[in-house]
DNA sequence: ATTCATTGCGTTATGCTATAACGTGTGGCA
DNA sequence: TGCCACACGTTATAGCATAACGCAATGAAT
């Protein structure tokens, strides 16, 4: 994967989720960034739509936000070679734990074969409570 | 599982969910019930919400939609003895295709386990072309 | 160098999704 | 009878996302 440099609002966005350590909203982002100049969700959005093509930000379907991949320092989002990402989301601190299994990217991959069905994006998202909040 | 009986606004709500036959956003149903006395969305998202819990619909987190559990006659819904759904949904027609699989269960609760998380709830989501779309 | 296409950017306005907060009515039950 | 739990109805508001417009910078092709 070619990334190709970022642009001052897309490093602007990245820099806040990589802050954030946890998955936080367009709207979040964007009161973070209002001394930098960012002023509506638009500014936001596109640049998180550059950053989730390219695979340094992940969306979150269950919670409507946003959140750094976790590995992107490893080989897997310079080339994305692994498949889906998953994600383990505390309902009590809110912190979401970013995980890869091979087994499930197979059965979803047989599964998708036998249909013919052409899978572009693929969500798995466990919400629940983490072992610090459940105890 | 100890299914009480639904009161009049969840059938409505539930009886257009299952001639839909595909995902449909909250306010759809909405629009679709005014003529039964239907004004606001909470009528629908009360609805809604007591459907889910009994098993009954879906919501799908990456469409803001719900669907009809189309396994509803099954014993897997009348005693919840299977673990999580899994859809794969249509970008082309909007079709949703629910589906078990426990092996992937099975990683899931392995990956849970070994960290402590506990689980609520799960979403695994596959968007993409069905064969017929992809043709 | 001029033309053209592409891309990012900023702004305003709007639409879609979901819930808060309040009050009413009803049925079960001590 | 008094209480409680629950479904319901209404108004208002919060939260998430995109449409549509125009401008500016870039870079490739002629």
């Amino acid at each position: 994967m070619i990334a190709p440099a970022l642009t001052k609002n897309q490093s602007l966005v990245f820099d806040v989720l990589v802050r954030a350590e946890q998955p936080i909203s367009a709207y979040t982002i964007l009161d973070r960034l209002r001394d930098h100049g960012f002023r509506a969700p638009l500014q936001v959005y596109r640049a998180l739509d550059k950053l989730t093509e390219a695979g340094l930000v992940h969306r979150l379907e269950s919670l409507n936000a946003f959140v750094a991949c976790a590995h992107r320092n490893a080989s897997c989002c310079g080339g994305h070679s692994h498949g889906t990402v998953a994600f383990a989301i505390c309902t009590g601190c809110g912190q979401a734990d970013e995980f890869h299994d091979h087994e499930i990217d197979h059965r979803l991959t047989v599964w998708a074969k036998a249909r013919n069905f052409r899978p572009e994006k693929t969500t798995i998202e466990i919400r629940g409570l983490c072992a610090r909040c459940a105890a």
